[in-house]
DNA sequence: CTGTAATAGTTGGATTTGTAACTAACAAGC
DNA sequence: GCTTGTTAGTTACAAATCCAACTATTACAG
C-alpha cells in the first residue's frame, strides 16, 4: 500500500470499533433502560447466567476486563440483589458470585433479548459470511499480543 | 437457536468489541507514549490528516462522534499546536481545522505506523477473510438505526 | 425589523474508567 | 515460628466521558 493510499475504511481497528459501538447501540439502550445496568454489569451478569458460579477472578480472564471494573460490577449487582457473594471455605480470600432469583430473571430476560438481537444482525449478512466473520473476530481477539514492529 | 444454546462466543456485538479492544491496544499504546494522545485525539488528527481541512461537525459526521468528544479533543490538539483553527468569513459559528507542521508531521508518523500495524493484522487473516470481514464490518457499522423488535 | 427556531461549538457537573496503592489471606523457605 | 512473595479483591484519586444546559451566530416567518 502506498503511503498516501491509507484509508481509515481500511484501518481495522477503526473499523472493528466502529462495527462495536454501532451494533451494540440498541441492546445497550434495553439493559439499560430495563435494568440501570452498564456494560460491566451486563457482562457480569451474563457470565454467570451463562457459567453458573464463577469467582471475579474466572470472570476477568474469560471476559479479559480489569479486577476493578469486574468488583465495581459486583458491588453494584449486589445492591441491587442480582447477584449473591460467598466466601470460600478453603480459601478466603475467594468469593463465588452466583445469581439471585431476581438476577437470574433479569439474565433469562436480557438473554432472550439478545438471542433476538443477535439474530437480526445476522440477518443483514448472509451465512457464509457471518461464519467467516465470526472466525476472523476470534483471531483478532486473539492477536493483542506478540509485537509486531 | 434453543433458548439454552445462547452462547457468548456468538453474540456479535461482545465478539466485535473484544477484537476491537484486542486489536487496537499495542497501536493505542504507540500513539500515547509517542504523542500523549487519547482516541479521540488521534481520530481528529487522521481525519485532518486524511481529509485536509474541516470543520468540527465534519468530523463529528464522519467519525461519528459526539461534539462535546470533538470539541474537547480540538482543544487540547490546539493546546498542543497539532491543530489551528480559522474562523469562516460568511459563517462565523463556524471554525476550519487543519494540521499545523507539527501535526502533520504526527500524522505522517502515525499513519505509517498504522499502516504496519494493519498489514500485521491482516496478515493473521488470508486475503479473501480479509475481504468478507471488511464487508461485513461496514455493513453492521450501518446497522445503528431501524429498531430490530 | 422582530421573534422563534436551528446550528456550531463550549462548558459544568455527575458518572465512569484507569492506575496505583492498599488490605487480607495464603504459600513457601528457612 | 517469621519473613518474603503471591493472589483475591477493594479503595482512592486522577482522568475521561456523558448529558444537559449554555453562548453566539445564522435562518426564516410574519
Amino acid at each position: 500500500m502506498a503511503d498516501d493510499d491509507f484509508q481509515l475504511q481500511y484501518f481495522l481497528p477503526y473499523l472493528l470499533n466502529q462495527a462495536a459501538e454501532a451494533s451494540s447501540l440498541e441492546f445497550q439502550q434495553i439493559y439499560k433502560s430495563r435494568y440501570g445496568m452498564l456494560r460491566t454489569e451486563w457482562r457480569v451478569l451474563f457470565h454467570l447466567g451463562l457459567y453458573g458460579q464463577l469467582t471475579a477472578s474466572e470472570i476477568g480472564q474469560r471476559a479479559r476486563m480489569h479486577k476493578t471494573k469486574i468488583s465495581r460490577a459486583v458491588h453494584r449487582l449486589t445492591e441491587r440483589r442480582f447477584v449473591t457473594r460467598t466466601r470460600d471455605d478453603g480459601d478466603r480470600r475467594v468469593e463465588h458470585l452466583s445469581l439471585t432469583r431476581q438476577g437470574q430473571a433479569a439474565y433469562d430476560d436480557l438473554r432472550a433479548v439478545a438471542q433476538r438481537y443477535n439474530a437480526a444482525l445476522m440477518d443483514t449478512l448472509d451465512p457464509a459470511e457471518a461464519a467467516v466473520l465470526r472466525r476472523a473476530l476470534l483471531k483478532l481477539s486473539d492477536v493483542a499480543q506478540g509485537g509486531f514492529t
